[in-house]
DNA sequence: ATATTTGTTCGTAATTTTACGAACAAATAC
DNA sequence: GTATTTGTTCGTAAAATTACGAACAAATAT
């Protein structure tokens, strides 16, 4: 028999994206990575107030979360959003938001 | 002078927002009450297979971040949406996500 | 070969989150 | 009155998150 599934596969996907954006300077990568096409850590490292290895952790997370990718281009890395899974969570809050 | 402020108060906001949805049960919770006006804790607490504590600890925490709100019903509690924060939200992610 | 640049990983600490059951409070039911 | 229903708060524990600096790895520059 199947399992009676409370929650289901959309909430807790969704649920998952949410909570990789769910802080500030998680965001503000991802503001920044959907507005251009890619940036190197660098460059966030520059502008944010956090240590290298506090925003590779950030960085890691959305990572993990699949929200973006990394590439290596020696000796940076460059990232980009993933577009496949940024477009999933397009489509789960559009319809999570009914906008 | 003004601070340098990197993280803009939307990016925190949506954080903010984000964070609050970050769990399957709060994402549960919100799909119920922006589909439907209002429910009472009991109903979820039936239906989630978690205990009421904790189910109650959630929908603090949503209650906090603005998303639902709670009237007493007595005995029980009656939420609903905060239909002004969530209208908040919906155009935040919209923002956001530009969909 | 050595130094520099770039970013991750490691070790650590403080805080927050998630979860549970027990205790409690408030209203209703008997 | 006492019992029941409903939901929160309390106490507690385990796990996850957030943060930092130091150490490290890999490539480039000198």
């Amino acid at each position: 028999m199947a399992e009676e599934k409370v929650l289901t596969d959309k909430q807790i996907r969704t649920a998952r994206y949410a909570k990789a954006m769910g802080h500030p300077v998680r965001m503000y990568v991802l503001d920044l990575l959907s507005n251009q096409s890619c940036c190197y850590s660098g460059d966030l490292s520059d502008e944010l107030p956090i240590a290298k290895s506090t925003l590779s952790q950030h960085l890691k997370e959305l990572k993990d979360a699949g929200l973006i990718q990394g590439e290596i281009e020696a000796p940076r890395v460059k990232y980009c959003i993933n577009k496949e899974n940024w477009q999933e969570a397009q489509h789960l809050f559009r319809e999570f938001l009914k906008i």
